[in-house]
DNA sequence: AAAATGGCCAACCGCTGTTAG
DNA sequence: GCTAACAGCGGTTGGCCATTT
């Protein structure tokens, strides 16, 4: 009963996107909406697999994705929230709606990871425990507890969210993320970085009023995802950008993704328990956030709601 | 100036969950 | 209720670029 590919093998291209075939991607998508991927390559002609065209849409043809460094704020927001779900983009990205889930995985594997590991190790290395001791319970304990914080975190990350709202993270850079998200190096890369090219392509995209991305604007739960940015793609997508950074910020975006996806029984567990081990003991990690000088307002609030210490706490 | 090394990021692969027939 | 197909997610890899030796 081996489940067959999700295309052929057979002729389908691989490897960086170029301008043409995301020109053919856009303009497909802009008529019929995300969704449906398995029709794309052929209605389109791209020689790819609808895997791939989902993948090249979600992560960088999508209205309202930022590009580039990660603020501070961001960072760590994602540090509590990879503490509190695992390894659990999709999730993650669900409270960062500018960043994709690749991005972020990116990111906490390049970045992060190193970056706690120093601190862990600067702090004497205390750890194993903390989050790890939280897998331990039992798997009915933590998925109700598993819960209750996404609720809780949400709250709290929708006070964060709304206070940081003016002066929102993404105004900070979204030029020098694009500059410094432009490699100077082979022109397919270049393109692939390159915000402004994919801006370009969108433009005319999402007609105010359309419905979103034609007639099956709202079948894709991707473009619930998608928000608007500060960026100058946020014309383009007022519509649905407007609803979803709503949407985020009153926690429909994280419906969308942790919300919705209920925890997995053993698997669950045992993410939680790689996530718990990748994450350093909370002390440590609580002095780097407060230290860091950072934890301005809402993020105090998560921290205060979501102690992974012991998870008996919450019952 | 050239070579070696490391880091970063885009994309692919395989697995899982969900849905339709 | 079962099977097959689709969609989505997370882990991993390969290639490019920057930095160091």
């Amino acid at each position: 009963m081996g489940r067959p590919p999700c295309c052929d093998k057979v002729g389908v291209k691989k490897g960086p996107w170029t301008p043409e075939e995301d020109l053919m991607l856009v303009s497909y998508i802009q008529e019929h909406g995300p969704g449906n991927w398995r029709a794309v390559p052929t209605n389109t002609g791209l020689m790819r697999c609808s895997k791939s065209c989902r993948l090249r849409w979600t992560n960088y043809l999508r209205p309202g994705i930022k590009r580039g460094n990660f603020t501070d704020q961001e960072e760590k927001l994602i540090v509590h929230l990879q503490a509190l779900l695992g390894n659990r983009w999709a999730a993650i990205a669900s409270y960062l709606p500018e960043r994709t889930d690749n991005d972020i995985k990116n990111y906490w594997n390049t970045h992060l990871k190193k970056k706690l590991k120093k601190i862990q190790a600067a702090g004497g290395g205390e750890d194993g425990g903390g989050s790890v001791k939280a897998a331990s319970a039992p798997k009915g304990q933590w998925e109700r507890r598993l819960q209750t914080d996404i609720h809780t975190a949400r709250q709290a990350l929708r006070d964060a969210l709304s206070l940081d709202a003016s002066p929102s993270p993404s105004p900070a850079k979204p030029t020098a993320a694009a500059a410094t998200a432009t490699p100077a190096g082979s022109a397919s890369a270049a393109y692939a970085s390159s915000a402004d090219n994919i801006a370009r392509l969108l433009q005319g995209w999402m007609r105010p009023g359309s419905g979103g991305g034609g007639g099956g604007g709202a079948k894709g739960p991707e473009a619930s995802g998608s928000t608007s940015t500060t960026t100058n793609q946020q014309p383009q997508c007022s519509g649905e950008g407007a609803a979803s950074a709503s949407a985020s910020q009153s926690g429909g975006a994280g419906g969308n993704a942790a919300a919705a996806k209920t925890p997995e029984g053993s698997t669950e567990t045992s993410k939680m328990a790689g996530g718990g081990g990748n994450a350093p003991a909370f002390s440590m990690l609580e002095s780097w956030l407060l230290d860091d000088g950072g934890m301005g307002h809402g993020e105090v609030g998560l921290m205060d709601v979501v102690p992974l210490g012991d998870p008996s706490e919450f019952f």
